[in-house]
DNA sequence: GTGTATATCTCGGGG
DNA sequence: CCCCGAGGTATACAC
């Protein structure tokens, strides 16, 4: 990894334009190529970058970034601070836990914590608008399609109300009911769910996660 | 901007639990206080990171950075490689152009480039869920709602639904009609679109610049 | 502050 | 390859 402290100017010219007038700033070159802007502040995002692949030509006083789709990053360097490089090595990455994948393979597992009697059909259930998190039966016989998210807020209301439009299409499984599914729900998205009348259900995912280890599997 | 190289393990415990293995990688603090630690690769985006504000606990070998959402980024350094520091002063910060904003206004002038004969009555039309990108009137009459975007997705379709939606209560403007407008649409957006029987537009924005820039003000 | 929409979103997965 | 969905999304803006 190349670190570059510089007084420069950048343009950008791509998905969108943009410019950078003059200021000191960190220049990060990755070993895949990619080249990131740096204020001193703003979080994590750069003020501008180009990721790799990419082509870096470089000059004294200016660098050119190019990319296959057309997307041009130019540096203007005035005056260069400090130029340093480290050889880093492949990073063994980010191991995580707690993510909506795995809420949504508990509730899988234990389906009847949504509605009493519930029972999983398919995982996953693809339809030509994406796929449905849950595909289950209720205990009348109703399909029921259930949306999973770690925070219910309304694009997830949107999403569930899609697949059941998209699922009441199909008359081996119409009329479908719908089930929104979150560790909490925002009264916005509830109002919206229940208007179009969706269940709701809040679950705590620490709770979820006693159930499976302290529940020793019986078959 | 401090930055320092060194082999270490890092784990957050916040909105998720994640555990970074030991390795080489840069520890970013920026000015606002903000922590990153970047690999060497994945584009701009840190393995981890804590945003300010936050408060930095700093050993030899350890660094705690919390925050007051009870969020903790722990970082264990086993070897330093580097550390230096470097004033970059505030920047100016980046100067944008080609986004929705211009297209909008772009599409507000020349509402006949979206329909023959379309004709503006209000911009950003204020409705109890949000505003409407234009308001018009079609040749026979009839109101239509056209929501802009630079790249057209099922997110659009849903917007401009809840629009059309809400619209459609006002008995002044009933029955309205739903155009969605974008650089490009996706087959799907298209689809959902069309399902609900509004009507998609594809526009070149280079191409309305160059109708703004080619045909002088007459009044 | 919350809620909503945007982003050169980034990133990963599936067809 | 594109498209979709998720994200510790971050960020700006309205209420």
């Amino acid at each position: 990894m190349r670190l570059v402290v510089a007084r420069c100017s950048v343009t950008y010219e791509g998905r969108l334009t943009a410019y950078l007038p003059p200021a000191v700033r960190l220049l990060m070159v990755k070993a895949d190529g990619c080249v990131a802007i740096h204020a001193d502040g703003g979080a994590y995002k750069p003020l501008n970058w180009m990721n790799a692949p990419n082509h870096l030509e470089e000059a004294d006083d200016k660098w050119i970034v190019t990319n296959k789709k057309g997307e041009r990053l130019e540096i203007d360097i005035e005056e260069v601070l400090a130029d340093v490089d480290h050889d880093l090595g492949i990073d063994p990455g980010l191991q995580k836990d707690g993510v909506e994948a795995h809420l949504q393979e508990l509730l899988a597992e234990r389906p009847e914590v949504i509605e009493d009697g519930l029972a999983l059909i398919r995982r996953e259930y693809m339809t030509d608008i994406g796929p449905v998190d849950l595909l289950c039966r209720a205990t009348d016989g109703q399909v029921v399609a259930v949306e999973i998210k770690r925070r219910g807020e309304i694009d997830g209301v949107e999403q569930l109300t899609r697949y059941i439009e998209r699922l009441g299409n199909d008359a081996r499984l119409a009329p479908v009911r719908g089930i929104f599914v979150a560790q909490s729900i925002t009264p916005q998205a509830k109002v919206l769910a229940e208007s179009r009348g969706m269940g709701t259900v809040e679950v705590d995912y620490d709770d979820l996660r006693g159930l499976e280890s302290s529940v020793p599997r019986l078959f």
